[in-house]
DNA sequence: GCGTTAGTGCTATTTTTCTAGCATGCTGCT
DNA sequence: AGCAGCATGCTAGAAAAATAGCACTAACGC
């Protein structure tokens, strides 16, 4: 299942702006939100993210800031692995022409190059 | 703005099911949500998202089958988009880095080939 | 024909999500 | 000390989502 079921829709954007930031003060959450409520809510929120564990709170100088509670490496993961069950019927070729097509424009050669390593490497170690 | 935002816990778990299943019956859609809830829960929020544009049904025989406005293709597209901004920052090859990893047990040579293939294909473009 | 099954449309109710507001406490300044 | 600024904790209320239930219609078998 993956990280994202279970959510609320705010909670969702939440744990994205998170994921995407690294470690937010509610306010700076609040900022990156594309339709903002208060900052009352934003904090309501996060609470009860927190009481549903999926994040958690530290104190930074004078105030919390929020991290996911699951590392972000896994939860790349499991969002790989749902967009490929959703989308892509286990396809995983699919996902890379689509890739490919997405960001077309800000690919660099080095990029490129690095996705054939990899996928060298597997047909090498499959062999 | 990717297309699950402003969808709620339910419709999100509808929609990716539709996007998954093609052409689906309400009770179709029932059967493959994780945690069902009631026939008609299910074709109230059916209903809504049909009011909110995104999906339409069409008589099948006797019932009614769901499928989404927006054409796979547009949303994959979206998802992966999503995707890439949430957790990649913009690094299409730690993408290809997490799909390698994730999918490690099912990837055929072919698949592996089709990737290369793209992938080459870009570089020549690019020269 | 008549009951049974399987579908639809609609409405009412409960639950969750979302929101705002206020009281409180800590910092830093003058 | 006393005040302004900013952050927290909490509570209550509105709005939206989720769910159940009932009335009705069309096909199917006996």
């Amino acid at each position: 299942m993956s990280i994202g079921t279970g959510l609320s829709r705010r909670e969702r954007q939440i744990m994205d702006i998170l994921y995407q930031g690294g470690k937010l003060s509610a306010a700076a959450v609040r900022e990156a939100m594309p339709d903002a409520p208060s900052y009352s809510a934003v904090r309501a929120m996060l609470r009860v993210l927190e009481e549903k564990g999926h994040v958690k709170h530290q104190a930074e100088g004078l105030k919390y800031v929020y991290v996911p509670t699951v590392a972000r490496d896994k939860a790349k993961r499991s969002a790989v692995k749902h967009l490929l069950d959703t989308f892509f019927a286990d396809s995983p070729a699919q996902i890379v022409a689509a890739l490919l097509d997405v960001s077309a424009t800000r690919l660099t050669r080095e990029e490129l190059d690095r996705m054939s390593e990899m996928i060298e490497k597997v047909k090498k170690e499959e062999k």
